[in-house]
DNA sequence: ATTTTTTGTTTAATATATTTAACAATTTAA
DNA sequence: TTAAATTGTTAAATATATTAAACAAAAAAT
């Protein structure tokens, strides 16, 4: 289903920026106007050839469509089924905003399944970063120190310390967190 | 089935560049040879999210990959079933080589089936083209003159006069053709 | 106000991509 | 020279993308 590249907020921004609807759009490339909803919501992984006949009538080139940048990002207030999920697996993350190569700050709703685990070797990125626990047991190991957390403590550190994250608890670990700059 | 994109050429010379087989980039990017195979020889229409995969363990990102130069042909002998399709329909065009940037010569094997027409209003190109009749027969038109060619007649006219080709008999019309530079 | 269009989304039906498994051809090992 | 492994391709089975049709919400028209 979901893949990782944003392809549909590129979509959505060539298509509004020439002010027509999924309708037309869908007419003139001879592809149903459902699936072009589908793409801008990301919720199909399109073919090649489907995404090229879209393209053709924008006209803008593939390799245009993947190198082009990303209108930035200037909603301000995002509402919380609007925000951007860029975890997987036991662990979700849910990023205020979807693009953040002109922000400095990178902000996340946080969710760990028991059991979860970020990995052993963590790599260490050029990063601060802190988080609150809003529900749930979280380990933080950073260098040799393991530290457990309940609802209500928080952490801050310098993420060029190898660091890691668990929920050895039963029940899901809830945490709000900032990154400063954005480490993905 | 077959695209326009050429990227079958363009992943298969991403992989015999770093020598790894088909299996082995298939185990890597946790995909099937057989896809790959078929990628490879534009068999199929991939996803954005497959080739995804494929191009996060070459690793090279899908904008590079689709601006990204093709290799230069420097293949010198082209056997009988490597010559590249580029026609449709009732018209085949056997191309010699697949990628003619760097070339000012184009030969095809054109095939003609009974009736093939290349069509009223024929653009005009700036270059001169040559054929050579192997069988069958070949209606010709060059501006308002209109010639009927057969088994070892040739042509030679400069692009830029309007012109069409017709199979005006009943058996397949198979002609040598040869352009400068190449039109399409 | 109340139709009538137009908008974007969703579900079941259908078309097609992708995989699994087999194949023949070539290379490597012994 | 034969056996074993590796190559790329293909056909049938399966998974998934895409479409057609219906829907509700918003905008335009009367």
């Amino acid at each position: 289903m979901s893949n990782e590249i944003d392809i549909g907020i590129r979509l959505k921004n060539l298509r509004t920026e020439r002010k027509i609807s999924q309708r037309q759009l869908a007419i003139k490339s001879g592809i149903s106007n459902a699936t072009i909803s589908l793409v801008e919501n990301n919720k199909t992984n399109p073919s090649l050839g489907l995404l090229k006949q879209i393209l053709d009538v924008i006209p803008i080139s593939i390799g245009d469509f993947f190198t082009m940048d990303v209108k930035q990002e200037n909603k301000i207030v995002h509402r919380a089924d609007e925000l951007t999920e860029i975890g997987s697996g036991l662990i979700s993350y849910l990023q205020v905003g979807n693009n953040l190569k002109n922000y400095k700050l990178q902000m996340m709703l946080e969710r760990y399944q028991p059991g979860a685990d970020t990995g052993k070797s963590m790599l260490s990125h050029e990063s601060e970063e802190s988080g609150l626990v809003l529900q749930g047991r979280l380990e933080l190991t950073v260098g040799d120190e393991v530290y457990v957390l309940n609802k209500g403590d928080a952490y801050l550190f310098n993420s060029t310390l190898p660091h890691r994250f668990r929920n050895t608890g039963r029940e899901e670990c809830v945490l709000v967190s900032a990154c400063t700059p954005p480490s993905f």
